[in-house]
DNA sequence: CGCGTGCTTGATCCCAATCAAGACATGTGG
DNA sequence: CCACATGTCTTGATTGGGATCAAGCACGCG
């Protein structure tokens, strides 16, 4: 929808940071090509990872009344990134009557996801966690037109850990069994789904992996 | 910012239902008086909750776009509640230019909010979680001109638990433990916060609770 | 080739869940 | 006013899922 009226791209390489927590948010950013991984850190250090975002997604929506990033935004891979100053985009949502909505259309979509992930952390096992976690993925990659049934990871075993509130080696050991019940095959970072109405039991808490 | 445009209250006694999710969002709410917990219901059918909202909160801000509601919420307690419907808002919005901004804001904080929930979820333990539960609650009540000290709980330990992703018997005995370790004073629902510097540093995770 | 990072696998431990029972409050109908 | 039912909370005993600790492995890169 912006696309027509912006076009300040801006390419960046593996592990560049986009936004840092705790500055000032001037800009949103839509991805047009890659991938970013976006995260809190806490006051003790710790971060917990937010979400592994693709092209076309938009981020830093949440500091729009120019205010302060409640999160940082770092890429997995070289990716290109478009900014939109928040102040232009104040200026277009005048010019165009449908764009303001649109943006609290999105930001409610988002916090529809956010409700979606806590429920995720504080009522799934790991087994679940990790079947969510592929499903959506693999949904998300339909929706831009790939495969849903073979794609590549883009983040580290660590950083899934993070996300789903695992430990790493716990990432390892599932991976391994969710092959071993044939129900991926996995080369390192290429995943590809087998059987994926299982998944989806597994995900929705239907059937245990270990019935499979 | 609202109350002078818009008097449509609403009594609602304990355990009424101010909206369901999944149906059409044609309101926000703001709450006057009272409690209100928001959960999310997943297709399996547990559910979890969102948070706990006091008087001056509002509610249902991210169906916006006349879209479904992703939350319930019900009254933890008699409560009024005042209804705006999304019509009236965006009727609003153009004669109150600055308002659709402090939509917009509102929203954003909604979801800093959830990263926060996110992160406690996530990397907290038990201790942190019930002492994070009630520093903020503390907090919130001292906005409203209540005591930070001293409040009463309108929820039952159960929905606490549910809130924290613990089970109803680990808050037993967490508040015990708060107890035994002089950092409150318990009396069923009604509670008195002795030692708020030791329980930040507990939700922080800077001292642990068996260190107290 | 050698080093480092990311990944895997094994052994052990521990926090919180679960199971179980009882205590206490509140409400309800006789 | 009491007997009883019901929901809420507490406390104890046991279990188990995932964390942690500890090696070793595989790949990519200088």
């Amino acid at each position: 929808m912006l696309d027509a009226s912006i076009s300040k791209y801006k390419t960046l390489y593996k592990a560049d940071a986009i936004f840092h927590q705790g500055t000032e948010s001037s800009c949103i950013y839509a991805i047009r090509s890659g991938a970013v991984r976006t995260y809190t850190t806490a006051k003790n250090g710790d971060q917990q990872t937010l979400g592994f975002h693709l092209p076309g997604d938009i981020l830093g929506l949440n500091g729009l009344d120019n205010k302060i990033h409640s999160c940082s935004g770092v890429t997995l891979a070289t990716s290109t990134i478009c900014e939109i100053p928040i102040k232009t985009l104040h200026m277009l949502c005048i010019k165009m009557p449908g764009l303001q909505r649109q943006l609290l259309r999105v930001l409610g979509e988002e916090i529809s996801k956010d409700y979606t992930m806590l429920l995720m952390l504080a009522r799934c096992n790991a087994d679940q966690k990790l079947a969510i976690f592929f499903t959506n993925l693999s949904e998300r990659f339909g929706k831009r037109g790939f495969s849903t049934r073979e794609f590549e990871l883009t983040m580290t075993r660590s950083e899934i850990a993070n996300y789903l509130g695992l430990a790493d080696e716990t990432i390892s050991r599932l991976i391994a069994r969710f092959k071993d019940k044939k129900l991926i095959q996995v080369q390192r970072k290429s995943i590809k789904i087998i059987a994926k109405q299982r998944m989806i039991e597994i995900a929705e808490g239907e059937c245990t992996l270990d019935e499979v």
